[in-house]
DNA sequence: TATATTATGACGATGCGC
DNA sequence: GCGCATCGTCATAATATA
C-alpha cells in the first residue's frame, strides 16, 4: 500500500467517523458532508456542528421571517389579532375534543399558536455567537417592547401545549429555544421569551469551553475510546451515588479489555443517565459542584458555603450564564448608566452574574427568592461584587402590586424584569407531579405574569 | 442520646427524531 | 416501533452534629 493510499484511507475513516457522529446528533448525512467540505475533514466535531447549524439558520431565515410578519401584523392590529388568535385556539380545541381531523403539528399561518409549539432542530434560537451572517429578524409591536424589558425562562421540553400557554400569557411572543450545548460543554434545552432586540448580540469573552475535553483536559487520560461523548447531558439537581461508581468499576474490572459490548452498554447508559465523567482507571464519578459552576458560567466557588446537596440543587436549577448573557448583551449599549432590575425566582443569581460579566452595572436589584441556600449564595456574591441597592424578598406572593408600585415610585421604574419560574411540574424527570403550569410550584409562573403586567401598566409606556 | 443533615435507591412518562 | 433525554420526588437508612 502506498503512502498516499494510506492517507486516503485514514482520511476516509475519519470522515466516516465524523459523519456518523453528526448523524447521531440528528443532522442529515448531506448536511454533514457539506459541513466537512466547508471546514475540512480535520475540523473539530464542534466546528462542524456550528457550520451545519449556521447554514440551517441561514436557510431558516426565509421561512422564519414569514412567521415574523405575523408578529409585525400585530403592530397594526395588535388587540384584534390576539383576540382572533384566542378564538381560533378555542375552536381548534373543540374540533380536537370532538374528534375532528387535522394536520396537527404544523404551526398555523395566521399567527395563532397551535397547542404544540415545535422545537427547532438544531436548537439554536434566533442566532448564536460566532456567526457573522444574517440571522433572524423580528418585529415586535410597540406595546410589547420595553421599557420595561423582560426575560422569561423555563425548560424547553415542557408537556405539550404548555409553551403555547406561556407564550399566550406573555403577549404571544414567540419563544426562543436554545440548547446551551451549542455554547458550552453541557446540554441545556431551554425556552426564553423576551422582548429584547436580537440584533448586535455579543457573547461573553472568553468563550466557555465547548467540549468535555476542553473543559476538563485531565480526564482524557482515563477516557476510554468507546465512550464517544463530546458533551454532557443536562446538569440536574441530583447526582449519582458513590455506590454507583463502585458498581461500574466492579463491572469493568471483571470484564475484558476492552469490555464486552454488554458491559459497555451498561456503563454508557449509566454515564449518560447520571452525567458521569472518567476520573480514574475504570472510575466514573459525577461532576463536583465547582465543575458544574464552571460549565454553567459561574465564578469558582460561587455556591461555596452551603451543603453539597444544596449546591447541586441550586446549580441544577440555574441558568447557563453564557447563554443568558448572550441574550442580555444588547442591554449594555441601551443602559450605559446601569439597569434597575426586578429579579423573580433569582436562585443563585444567574441573571445577575450574566449582567455583571457583561459589565452592566446594576443600580438596583429587587430580588425574590424563597430558598434559604440560594439566598445566602446570592447575597454573598452581591456583597463582594456589587455596589448597587439590593432588596430581598422571600415569597413572590408577598410581592403585591401595591409593593411593586411603591418600588416603582421609589426607583423610578424597572428596566428589566427577569426570571425563570419553577420547572418542577414541567420537567421530564418528575415522575410524581408533572402537572404542567397549573402544578403546585410551576403555577408561580402566573405571578411572574401578574407582576410583569403590573410593572408595564404602572410605567405606562412613558420613559421613566 | 436526640436531632439535623446527607446519602441512597426506587420510582415511568412524555415527546421527539428516526 | 425504538432509542433517547429529561432544571425531580419520596421514603428510608446512614452519618454528622449538638
Amino acid at each position: 500500500m502506498t503512502m498516499m493510499q494510506g492517507d486516503f484511507l485514514r482520511e476516509m475513516s475519519e470522515r466516516d467517523e465524523k459523519i456518523k457522529s453528526l448523524v447521531n446528533m440528528g443532522f442529515s448525512e448531506d448536511e454533514a458532508n457539506e459541513a466537512i467540505i466547508r471546514c475540512g475533514v480535520d475540523a473539530d466535531i464542534c466546528v462542524l456542528v456550528d457550520s451545519v447549524s449556521a447554514s440551517r439558520v441561514a436557510e431558516d431565515c426565509h421561512s422564519r421571517n414569514l412567521s415574523d410578519h405575523q408578529v409585525t401584523d400585530r403592530c397594526f392590529n395588535s388587540f384584534g389579532g390576539r383576540k382572533k388568535a384566542r378564538l381560533m385556539e378555542e375552536s381548534r380545541k373543540k374540533r380536537k375534543r370532538y374528534g375532528g381531523g387535522g394536520q396537527g403539528n404544523r404551526p398555523s399561518l395566521d399567527g395563532s399558536d397551535e397547542d404544540s409549539m415545535p422545537l427547532p432542530n438544531p436548537m439554536v434560537g434566533f442566532n448564536l455567537p460566532g456567526y457573522s451572517g444574517p440571522s433572524v429578524t423580528r418585529m415586535l409591536s410597540k406595546l410589547d417592547t420595553g421599557p420595561p424589558f423582560f426575560y422569561y425562562e423555563n425548560v424547553a421540553r415542557a408537556p405539550k401545549g404548555e409553551w403555547a400557554k406561556i407564550s399566550r400569557n406573555l403577549f404571544d411572543i414567540q419563544p426562543e429555544f436554545v440548547d446551551s450545548l451549542h455554547l458550552c460543554a453541557a446540554a441545556r434545552k431551554r425556552g426564553y421569551i423576551h422582548n429584547l432586540p436580537i440584533e448586535n448580540r455579543s457573547p461573553l469573552l472568553p468563550l466557555p469551553p465547548k467540549t468535555i475535553f476542553e473543559a476538563f483536559p485531565h480526564y482524557k487520560k482515563w477516557w476510554p475510546s468507546w465512550d464517544t461523548r463530546t458533551h454532557l447531558n443536562c446538569l440536574q439537581t441530583c447526582v449519582a451515588s458513590a455506590k454507583l461508581t463502585d458498581r461500574i468499576q466492579r463491572a469493568l474490572v471483571s470484564s475484558s479489555n476492552p469490555p464486552t459490548k454488554s458491559v459497555q452498554k451498561y456503563v454508557m447508559d449509566e454515564c449518560k443517565k447520571w452525567n458521569l465523567v472518567w476520573v480514574g482507571k475504570n472510575k466514573v464519578a459525577p461532576l463536583e459542584p465547582d465543575e458544574m459552576e464552571y460549565i454553567l458560567g459561574f465564578p469558582r466557588d460561587h455556591t461555596r458555603g452551603v451543603g453539597k446537596t444544596q449546591r447541586y440543587k441550586s446549580l441544577g436549577n440555574s441558568f447557563q450564564v453564557d447563554t443568558v448573557a448572550y441574550h442580555l448583551s444588547v442591554l449594555r449599549r441601551m443602559f450605559p448608566n446601569g439597569v434597575r432590575v426586578l429579579s423573580l425566582f433569582t436562585g443563585i443569581g444567574g441573571g445577575e452574574v450574566a449582567l455583571h460579566k457583561l459589565g452592566i452595572h446594576m443600580r438596583v436589584v429587587v430580588s425574590v427568592e424563597i430558598g434559604e441556600a440560594s439566598k445566602k449564595i446570592f447575597k454573598s456574591w452581591w456583597d463582594q461584587t456589587q455596589t448597587g441597592t439590593l432588596i430581598e424578598i422571600t415569597d413572590v406572593k408577598s410581592l403585591t402590586n401595591d409593593r411593586v408600585a411603591s418600588f416603582i415610585s421609589q426607583f423610578g421604574g424597572f428596566d428589566l424584569v427577569i426570571g425563570g419560574s419553577p420547572c418542577n411540574n414541567l420537567a421530564g424527570s418528575n415522575r410524581h407531579h408533572r402537572d404542567g403550569l397549573e402544578g403546585k410550584h410551576s403555577a408561580l409562573f402566573y405571578d411572574y405574569v401578574r407582576i410583569l403586567n403590573f410593572v408595564k401598566s404602572a410605567m405606562g409606556g412613558r420613559r421613566m
